[in-house]
DNA sequence: AATGAATGAGGGTTCATTCAT
DNA sequence: CATGAATGAACCCTCATTCAT
């Protein structure tokens, strides 16, 4: 029995019900303990939130600066992250969904970390988008409707991927940054040759997949 | 005072902390009444929530009918759904949130119901989708993740669209639209001439933009 | 639509659930009318429950008396108090419990009231004993509890007398009137003739029988 | 603190007041404890109920068979099983109160089962009577109103008996047994000779009649 | 490390009652 | 005469949290 039991436990409840909606002695339950004994894991309910979160995006936040660093073009960048985007959301989805919905849970200067955070990976695609802007590489009406579109995208991976399902990782990977090239109109003179794309890890939160309750299609 | 005021602070509120957030008491001090006057409107907190999400959900089902019906050929229809799913979104943005996040606070039957209306809605884009690669004015490796990513991309729209924002409502409708256009790599042939696109009608359940606490950039 | 309306409707909850149990709404449901309706036919849901004990300890008393007043010797003034008592509580059964049963929900003065009222009826039971002891007519070792006994049986009657059943009213009247005569150990010289026994009128509180939804053997 | 002081405080209150007027707050406050930690020891308030209702009644059962089983012949098994039930009801009148009155406050399969060893307990004396009259040891008009009869009256005892009254309570068992005796014409040859008779065990859920707010004459 | 017992606060809901219409 | 709307108080029950063991 450790902290990370515990954390996968409340993933899997705060994805599946919500933050507000499951109790401490449900918690316990799931992770097979006394509420009472949840107490010497973690220090409040909120607290609980917050570590689930933060872990998230600074793993989401380290991840995305690796993935940009492993190309030096903006259209290659823009590829590697919007690859590791999909690979994180794909291999943590119980998580990312929490760390997205559930921020709105925790109060006071909590929520200000945790939502600068958000900023700064959100950031990451700023950054690309913008100097791929300049460098004539991405033609867009909208370069901040670009964006949301793109991210919003990739977030939604979360809903329907499934390990053992049609599409392996690496193809929903490689679909998603066509559909970002299109989007942003990229000359196939920029276009990234094949290589390996980045992948994300598990994190320790993440409720194992066969007993989550989760199901999506 | 009636019954569409309740809803207003309701979907505001619910919008804001989710369902479970939201006590009673506050609902009816948001809506300037008793919380045991709030029962004379509605049956039960829960009924509350899948009035407001069945009416959301019915709404926007006979739009998107009524927006796929305004076109002949599945690139035209996809132009208007899009454009209505965005247009719908953006002027309901706090209604469409809470439809689509608290759909898991109903229990039972009600939640059966709800999702069979939001599985009517969706079907309407995999019509036209479907239709549209048969009809070769589609092209994408996979037809599912395509709907998917576009709803998806629509959707977001709730999260940062204001009407007194950079850009007006037929703008970003146009936008979308051609962001859907590239991701399906639809010949120039097939794309529509500028015309009226859809609009959505505001909502009895959405609250006054000014009187709402939401504040997205 | 009158106030004996709203009392029949109430005497048939109180006794089915009890007082405390039984909302003003399901009243007026009860009777036919708006639960603010019922305000103008009785004073306040306590009040209501006091005019009908009010109304049926008074008539227990002066039929009580006017049974006694039938006979001079103590054993015939017994025999005619218990037929009356016998022929009340089959008569108007469901009123003579809720009289019995929900005293004790009325507060203050109200309830001394009504016990005053109660003690009253009991008396008479008690003069006719001493006066019988006294006269030789009665032999039993303790008087108290010959009383109690024999009241006790004759209320009793309430839970299991039905109009349409087995017995008639005179049969069951004479039948009680032959267990106490032997609790007594009424000497055969002392026991009256056979004469009309008294009965009691259907008060306008009980609820007409069909209707009840009570079900004794 | 135990379930014990809970169900002693439940019966107090019920049979003072009923169990619909008798509130939670109330019952943890008599109890010494806070309300919401009555529901360590209780499921609810329902749930409190049958568990007092139920021992109350299994104990009346097996104390009634008991009682039975020490005599052989049908009057002197009536002796005993009077003499039993109003030793019951008189060590245990408050209990036995709630047990009788509070039957309705159940709802649903919870009020079908007590009912049932309800009836099963009166069975017991139906059995006895019949066996009697069979024998021809009692002589009376009509058998099932002898039995309700001589049953209400005991279990009237509850209504004034008191452990520091003026009779004994093997007093008051003699003179029950000699008024059934009478009612139901035994002839003194079928009299058993005087033995002991049963008595009956305080339940863990009748409250201290000191402690008691209950008085009666 | 682990837990049963305990609690103040608050959950959703129903209550008896009033009053303008 | 009758009612829908309204409300403060109370309903039963669950909450997150603490603490002695």
């Amino acid at each position: 029995m450790d902290i990370e039991q515990v954390q996968r436990a409340a993933v899997a409840r705060f994805a599946q019900q919500g933050f507000a909606a499951t109790g401490i002695r449900e918690l316990g339950t799931a992770a097979g303990i006394n509420s009472a004994t949840l107490y010497h894991y973690v220090g409040s309910k909120q607290d609980l939130l917050m570590r689930i979160i933060s872990t998230c995006l600074n793993a989401m936040i380290s991840g995305g600066r690796e993935a940009i660093a492993g190309a030096e073009k903006p259209a290659g960048q823009l590829a590697r992250l919007i690859a590791f985007h999909v690979a994180f959301t794909a291999t943590n989805p119980l998580t990312a969904r929490v760390a997205e919905y559930e921020m709105r849970a925790l109060t006071g200067p909590a929520q200000e970390q945790m939502q600068a955070l958000r900023d700064h990976y959100e950031s990451l695609f700023s950054k690309v988008l913008v100097d791929g802007q300049k460098a004539g590489e991405f033609s867009t009406n909208d370069l901040t409707m670009a964006r949301l579109a793109v991210m919003e995208m990739g977030t939604g991976v979360a809903h329907w991927y499934r390990p053992d399902g049609r599409l392996s990782l690496s193809q929903v990977q490689e679909n998603f940054v066509a559909m970002a090239y299109r989007i942003l109109a990229v000359p196939d003179a920029a276009k990234t040759a094949d290589q390996p794309l980045p992948t994300a890890e598990l994190l320790a939160s993440e409720p194992n997949p066969q007993l989550s309750t989760q199901t999506v299609s």
